[in-house]
DNA sequence: TAGAACTATTGCTTTTTTCTATTGCAGGCA
DNA sequence: TGCCTGCAATAGAAAAAAGCAATAGTTCTA
């Protein structure tokens, strides 16, 4: 099937596109002409698929070769990077992987991060850095981090961001809170209790996220205890302080519990991020093998209406 | 140099990684077992690194083996669905890609993705639909569009989001504005002014981020003007409705202007997306090709400072 | 100490890749 | 028309490689 296409064969794919000529090509590649010829004649027959139209003014690409041409770049340029990195794991050079961990972050991410990278990079340090979001981006520029893990959303296009989780946002309250007695709490049972939240400090575009989603429903919450970790938001509720908005995942004191919302289906939203020019050499390598965030929620806005037909438009690329 | 590493070392490697056993990898491949460890043996050595370790209890992976094995795996699962690809291009199969595009995003983007794509898929048709993001993003679920482009954020963990494009924000105004006459607009001068806004009804979560980032300035805004379009935007800004926050990257009318805002560097994002189980045969490969994101600007919330150096932990992987 | 379960080595065969020489084809030009 | 020229394709031989069977070398196990 595919195996006639061997990185070889994309080599010559990749020179006879660049040259538009199969002398020229071959010479690029220190072979004779005809060598070239069969190849290609082979390949395209073998997998059934015409690569190449060869006319007077040059050879050129069919539309399967194309993307073809475009796939063996990347193929080759890639298998370098690998060949590259599997030679710097092989004499111990893989620096330490500085990851920066947020609080309010899904803990199985940081699990699941360091599964990733110690299947891939057996052996290699990963240093854990903790701070808030704020700080981490600051650092990861400064170029004294080189990943972290975040809580959605971050904004700004020099980063690269790979969500890796997305868990149900329920309400924690005492074990011993009348909401307590009911499966789900009701919207309006929060107004004027809800007064538990992150320091807007450490994540503003998180805070400002929940705010708008809560504004949604009808509450204007007054944030009258800011808390800076999962820990400390549990301690606020514990003293009675008000209800709080947490991550289904996170454990809870024994004499603590959590409700979903009825109706809503927020999610708090984590993502592996890292800048768009950091360089260490495991990145690329280790995102490709990133679990991705599997929960089948879609956060729904109220009271919108189906819209009309959109107008279609038919155009050939 | 990474020559010696041909598809068909990659698929040695992934046998051998499987059954632990070079004997019974052999017999997998339809091989000999010689053939094997002579192989395996001249690719160590060739490229300098050490892939298998071969004890009594069975063959093991060195750690630049795991992530030779971990590459391989994804390298052959790639080459498959590209030839595939190319077969399905080359019969003219490739059915057409249905993208939604939302108003209020960099008109750049959808250039760039046309482009993108035709230089993959050549002669395939796209077809674009407009729509309202919740209007796209519900096409999409259901499978009537295979992509979209959308202005940022997108929520939901269901969603591949490729971040496309970034452009400053900025004032529209009318030429004759007595804030035209200054290169920035102070944060204070657009109190009471800023009153057009694109209708919260087609993308609720851009709207309520813009919200919170008008009241991070200590700006609360009466959105009184509510345009689907930028071009009804424009329109109103023109006729004195007020002043409106634009793209800078979309093209005005010639009696209105922009100036951007002192101080904020906020940003209009785009993105590319599309279901995490949408199955358009060139998804995939497409997204590999679409040119990133490129602006240098960071959302940079005001008033925060440094916070405390955090603390390290070392952690061996 | 023999055997079992492996991988590595050896020497030979087959297949694949590449080479040189040549053919064939289509324009350009006298 | 006829003769170059610039190119890709074909043919047949040579070189390189991948593969094979037989066997040697280990190390644990009975």
């Amino acid at each position: 099937m595919s195996d006639l296409l061997e990185f070889r064969l994309l080599k010559f794919i990749v020179a006879i596109a660049e040259t538009a000529n199969f002398t020229r090509a071959s010479e690029r590649l220190f072979l004779a002409q005809p060598t070239l010829s069969q190849q290609v004649i082979a390949l395209e027959e073998g997998i059934g698929v015409q690569i190449f139209v060869r006319r007077r003014e040059g050879v050129s690409l069919t539309p399967a070769g194309q993307m073809l041409y475009a796939y063996a770049q990347e193929a080759l340029e890639l298998r370098d990077e690998v060949v590259s990195a599997a030679r710097a794991m092989d004499r111990g050079e893989i620096p330490v992987l500085r990851v920066g961990l947020s609080s309010f972050i899904n803990p199985d991410s940081v699990q699941s991060l360091r599964q990733a990278y110690t299947r891939l990079f057996p052996d290699s340090p990963i240093q854990m850095t903790g701070g808030h979001p704020v700080q981490l981006l600051d650092r990861m520029e400064e170029r004294s981090l080189d990943a972290a893990i975040l809580p959605l959303p971050v904004s700004g296009a020099n980063w690269v961001v790979s969500h890796v989780a997305s868990d149900p946002l329920v309400v924690c309250m005492r074990a011993d809170d009348p909401l307590a007695s009911s499966r789900e709490v009701q919207p309006s049972e929060l107004a004027g209790r809800l007064k538990v939240f992150r320091d807007p400090e450490t994540h503003p575009a998180a805070h400002h996220r929940l705010m708008e989603m809560l504004l949604e429903i009808g509450i204007r919450p007054e944030a009258s205890c800011l808390a800076a970790t999962p820990a400390d938001i549990q301690m606020m509720v514990q003293s009675r302080c008000g209800l709080a908005l947490i991550d289904e995942r996170i454990a809870l004191a024994s004499d603590l519990t959590s409700r979903p919302i009825a109706g809503a289906r927020w999610t708090s939203d984590t993502a592996f991020v890292h800048h768009r020019s950091a360089n260490h050499i495991a990145l690329s390598i280790l995102l490709r093998h990133l679990p991705k965030a599997k929960q089948t929620q879609t956060r729904r806005m109220p009271g919108r209406q189906r819209a009309l037909k959109p107008i279609q438009l038919e155009l050939m690329a």
